[in-house]
DNA sequence: TCAATTTAATAACATAGTTTATTATATGCA
DNA sequence: TGCATATAATAAACTATGTTATTAAATTGA
């Protein structure tokens, strides 16, 4: 029983994956790309390190994946004139039009797969699903706190 | 509301990978090995297309996870005597073992983050979830189908 | 004020995953 | 039988990601 939540619950991030994969590819970005997209769009001027905290990627990774939207020309650095280490990453018109494009996507298959769901329901799941969101996020701390504790 | 169901199963899946992918790694190996060492602790003989089939992985990248769980002693290929092209995926002594520490995280890691909701909401969320997974299996079906009579 | 430390970004290297093409074997059917 | 097609595995080339180390600039604090 209590394994069941967890095979659904692995079964559906990798159908919601696999889905908003393809969807997005066929616009031409992958998951990683829409995601970096996403953010900029509603914080314009975030600079690379605060945004690879935020999508919790790897500063090197992120660093990479700016190179890559820069060449797309779906998004440009600016210098950050308070700091002159950092870069301001801001979306291209070209940017702002596929992030049009993107935005819509998440919203609408959500749509398609709960379309069915009375909206009681829907209320309940997302109770219960906030609940054992909050616990993993214990769990997740208490396991961060172990290995800081278990260093020093 | 309908958006924060899918931001709140992105997160517990995120939590869940996090989660899994430290205690895992403490044990010495990454999530997608863990996925193939679990499987074959149930299902011995395997050979590589069908585990490939089964994990939804490339037949390529299954290859080379086998090629690197071998080095590691961890699991051994051995010739299908009915097919002469094919591996049969065997868990070494070694490999048995070490899938014997990984079997319970799962487990574990669920009855903590569900330790405080009753069994009633346990399946209540389950319900929910499996109309919700369905769902989104018939969305992704469609979706593969429209692709297919696009290309034919 | 200036040496020590921290931070932002990235180069260089190592690892893992994807795509495409090849080899060996198996299967279907004229 | 023997030719066309399909299948299992993998090599080779390419792409993405993770790790470590470096550079330049900012911050801290005696």
């Amino acid at each position: 029983m209590i394994d069941n939540i967890g095979f659904v619950i692995g079964d559906i991030s990798r159908l919601i994956r696999r889905t908003f994969d393809k969807r997005a590819r066929a616009i031409g970005v992958t998951r990683a790309q829409w995601r970096v997209l996403t953010w900029l769009r509603r914080h314009e001027g975030t600079n690379q390190s605060a945004l690879a905290d935020r999508l919790e990627l790897d500063a090197m990774t992120l660093c990479r994946m700016v190179d890559r939207l820069q060449d797309a020309q779906l998004i440009e650095r600016r210098r950050d004139p308070e700091d002159r280490r950092a870069w301001q990453l801001f979306l291209t018109t070209k940017g702002v039009a596929l992030s049009d494009q993107l935005e819509p996507i998440g919203e609408q298959l959500l749509q398609e797969a709960l379309a069915d769901m009375p909206g009681k329901d829907r209320e309940r799941l997302l109770a219960l699903l906030e609940l054992f969101r909050s616990n993993l996020q214990s769990i997740d701390e208490a396991d961060a706190d172990r290995k800081r504790s278990a260093h020093g």
